[in-house]
DNA sequence: TACCGTAGGCGAAGCGCTTCGACACCGGCA
DNA sequence: TGCCGGTGTCGAAGCGCTTCGCCTACGGTA
């Protein structure tokens, strides 16, 4: 069929396995059989057959990722996420296979089957009935989120606590002290990666650490829901300087309804929130916030479930600390 | 390691060919042993090691798929893409391995390596530098697009210009006679897939057909080349009645500006296009048009793709006629 | 009754690669 | 001079699966 390994020996007149201590760098070669090796590989064009490496070297230099590929609001992150994995695993020379979401028995069907040395699982769910199968699987598996029992699985995730409490903190530190909160609905809280509950949770605490008060109000992300949280904050407390805004599709409405109600931002109200980059830029009044960086985390889960292919380092945790970037949302109080 | 083909013959107290017809079916085999043979798989939870599958019968049940991941303006329409063929994919119970477009040596690694056992190509342009080395790999390959020269290389893709003809004939039928067209800007035209020339042409052959006058005006998009656009139709004609948009980017911009600029639509002035579906029902006023069928795109060049693999069939080049979705955007004249 | 075709099963030869152990050769040391 | 430890190379044994050819039984036909 194709030209094979043992051809490129005949070639280069040495042995099959010299070949291969070439290709691999498991062995010492001198530096001329090394070099006829290589002529030889050029000359013939030779490439080694994935399958027959992967059966002989239990390697497929392959992960799988498991992604939404369902169109939603945030297809954007969803595509910078796996553009990520994809370029860091090329970064290690592996390839990526492509899993959806719903093919809940996909992360079995080539675990089980060593088709990938890996599994990276994105937009994983607090009680997340996928994992069970994972962790049987030989393979390493790193989840994008937090679920309640990550058991034997690596989970990396922006750290959504430090996050509430850097966006309080940025509000406080210009002197608010009169806050308000538009957050997820409750159905969230409950499924989700629990990052709409790490991220309260940073709201509270930072609030209260300053004294300052606040008003927190769910919000679907609807126009209709927006403007009500926005006057329902008001209505609570009509004397709130600033805003923190953790739900990127109310973002636009909340600001829009905010400058549209006689309160400009940031003038009469300061503004923080966390999403991507260009979701909190590209809005009528660019909105000063902490990014959710979809390439990082995806470099990050890379680089850990391959460090654990072959060592035999325990699972790990690892949370992002997430960077504010001004956008010009907010200012100094009085 | 794990369960193999031995253990289950084993255990089933068969051969291990027997096992492996049962598996694949190729040869007969009777009830009762077949049905032990099935326990065993299942007692054992056997999984069949691609690799080894892949190497004995050169066949790997995987597919590649180039897709362009940088973010960009369609990247909704990409996700569904994609979507389409892990999907379509799946159906033949093959997985999907996932290359970047600009991975230029990603198809050559994948197929001369034998990673997979058929390549996708999104996004071909018209003089697409990746052809040259898709030939020569022993893979069949589709491309989504109609490059100039597509040799031995199969091709799916809109038929454009039925799309051109049918929009214009749809506001012929309605009666108007003056029309106006906002396409892409040159650049697109020597570039791109080729699209735009193939609808051009079928605007134009249709309204010459129709007895109908016709002004074009370029458009790259952005707000005010569309404005500016409108203007100068008007400008050349001020009678017109009905405006094809083949500018997915200017699409929007066109609508809003017609309507503020007094010309309401479908009152004044008829609208066209051609885009995604999701695209032209989100407008203002959603638009009636020819969709653009990303998901039965995906489907027929996995289906043509794959029944290539170990068919001798020839390549082909598939054009879809699109169909016209009525959303309110046309009336009659008068 | 003798024969043949076929269904049902088995053995073994690869598929192309990695990797372990063996071996030859060489220079340095006692 | 003899021995020892590297270094560089080779041979061969798998890795787990598919598939070809072969063999046995058995039922049907002449």
């Amino acid at each position: 069929m194709s030209v094979t390994i043992a051809d490129v020996a005949r070639e280069a007149g040495v042995s099959v396995s010299t070949v291969s201590y070439v290709l691999s760098g498991k062995r010492t070669i001198s530096a001329p059989t090394r070099a006829r090796v290589e002529a030889a590989v050029d000359r013939l064009g030779y490439r080694p057959h994935a399958g027959a490496r992967a059966l002989a070297s239990a390697r497929t230099n392959v992960i799988a990722l498991m992604a939404p590929l369902r169109a939603g609001v945030d297809v954007g992150v969803i595509m910078q996420f796996v553009a990520g994995v994809v370029l860091r695993a090329r970064h290690y020379d592996h390839d990526v296979l492509l899993l959806t979401q719903d093919d809940v028995r996909g992360a079995e069907r080539v675990g089980a089957g060593s088709m990938v040395d890996a599994i990276v699982v994105m937009d994983v769910e607090t009680h997340d009935e996928r994992l069970e199968a994972l962790a049987r699987l030989r393979q390493p598996t790193v989840l994008i989120g937090l679920p309640e029992e990550p058991g034997t699985l690596s989970c990396v995730d922006l750290d959504f606590e430090a996050a509430g409490r850097a966006a309080v903190r940025h509000l406080t530190d210009l002197g608010h002290r009169r806050l308000g909160y538009v957050g997820h609905p409750g159905a969230v809280r409950e499924r989700g990666t629990s990052f709409a509950v790490r991220f309260d949770r940073g709201v509270a605490d930072a609030a209260q650490a300053a004294g300052a008060s606040l008003v927190a109000q769910d919000c679907d992300g609807s126009p209709e829901q927006s403007v009500a949280a926005v006057e329902a904050l008001f209505a609570a407390d009509p004397r709130i300087t600033g805003v923190v805004v953790h739900n990127e599709a109310a973002l636009g409405h909340v600001v829009t309804h905010l400058v549209a109600s006689g309160r400009p931002v940031p003038e009469a109200v300061s503004v923080v929130t966390v999403s991507p980059p260009e979701v909190a830029a590209r809005q009528a009044v660019p909105v000063t916030g902490l990014d959710i960086p979809a390439e990082r985390v995806a470099h990050v889960a890379v680089d850990m479930v391959l460090a654990r292919v072959d060592g035999d380092e325990p699972a790990e945790t690892r949370l992002l600390t997430p960077t504010l970037t001004d956008r010009g949302s907010t200012r100094p109080l009085g």
